[in-house]
DNA sequence: TCAGGAAGAGGACATATGTCTAATAAAAAG
DNA sequence: CTTTTTATTAGACATATGTCCTCTTCCTGA
């Protein structure tokens, strides 16, 4: 986690440092929670290694997958961790998973006292913001193939690693149709 | 704006009023534009009065509403002014409108001096996040009849206010299913 | 190694939503 | 005011996408 923060180029050494003090480790089996809906989220991982997914659920109980995130990333349920309030979102493993754990009570100390570290914060979630507003994009301008088709380009490493179930709602579509649009991909 | 800021209740009476050296005012026709898609957003605005509404194009020209901002309120092609690349977006007045202009270039010198202001810009993107993630979460989980009663409900100002085309595309939906919506309404 | 369950493909049919067009109604322009 | 343009509604029909179901394949756990 420590070298995705440098990687951002704003932290000192020393101010990087300050992360050890409050990060930690947890393994998590695949199929279980890191959260779930109705609970305020509290804290931020960074994925070491695995997959996470987070998703939804319709009225009716229906699954909607809403992220994907794969190893050397950060994972949170964003909006509940800035509100404090509870999410919508359901973060399950996908595989196996090895976390670094740092609680929002400890970042918050660090970003409420240090310039540079609130810098960072507002840059992940400007970051979050302008992946959010693309996948907003598609989803209004593009129809279900061109997504797929996008989705392929794109993001390879969803098609290769997440079961097409989560994709289809992913793309907002049922398994159904995206079944039927892989049938005519190939056949192009 | 300055009251906007104010209520915040994060900066010092000294540092809202940092804000005066760098506002402009600045008057707006209907159906001019602040900005349009190709161009590199370099400017927040606030909304003395009046409406603003922003849209992209899909492939075959059709206008998709994106946003719909009233008075009292900050507007800018976020995703742009943060990483200065061409916006997707157009921004156009929906009636006249007063404005209060802030340059980028202006904020950043603000913000990059200032923690408080850095917390403040931070905040803003927080709240544009969570509108933004609750939008996407209606898209994908809520049928249009679902989105069009919860745009009454929730949004009654828009219905009021807006061309019903603008509010069609808004919800993602044509106007064409947009009036049989209202139809089914009506009998219920 | 095997049984049971999950995942994916696809047929048949249903339905939500889009397209095209014409008729009115409302708003803007002159 | 009158004319012209733009918004809105709605009929007829088309299409994208969903629902329900069955058949395989392939994991996974005992």
């Amino acid at each position: 986690m420590k070298s995705y923060f440098q990687s951002l180029n704003i932290l000192s050494e020393e101010e990087l440092h300050l992360l050890e003090g409050i990060t930690s480790s947890k393994q998590i089996k695949k199929g279980s929670f890191l959260i779930q809906e109705g609970e305020v989220c509290k804290e931020v991982v960074f994925i070491r290694s695995g997959i996470l997914r987070s998703f939804f659920t319709k009225p009716n109980g229906e699954e909607v997958t809403y992220c994907l995130t794969f190893g050397n990333n950060l994972m949170t349920a964003l909006s509940s961790l800035i509100e404090e309030k509870p999410t919508h979102e359901n973060i399950q493993a996908l595989t196996d998973l090895e976390l670094e754990v740092i609680k929002k009570s400890d970042l918050n100390k660090l970003v409420e006292n240090n310039f540079r570290w609130m810098k960072v914060v507002k840059i992940l979630v400007e970051q979050q913001y302008i992946e959010l507003e693309n996948r907003m994009l598609d989803l209004q301008r593009l129809d279900a193939k061109e997504r797929y088709e996008k989705l392929i380009n794109e993001r390879e490493e969803l098609v290769r690693y997440i079961p097409l179930k989560h994709l289809a709602s992913f793309l907002n579509i049922t398994p159904r149709h995206l079944s039927r649009l892989r049938a005519d991909f190939q056949n192009v």
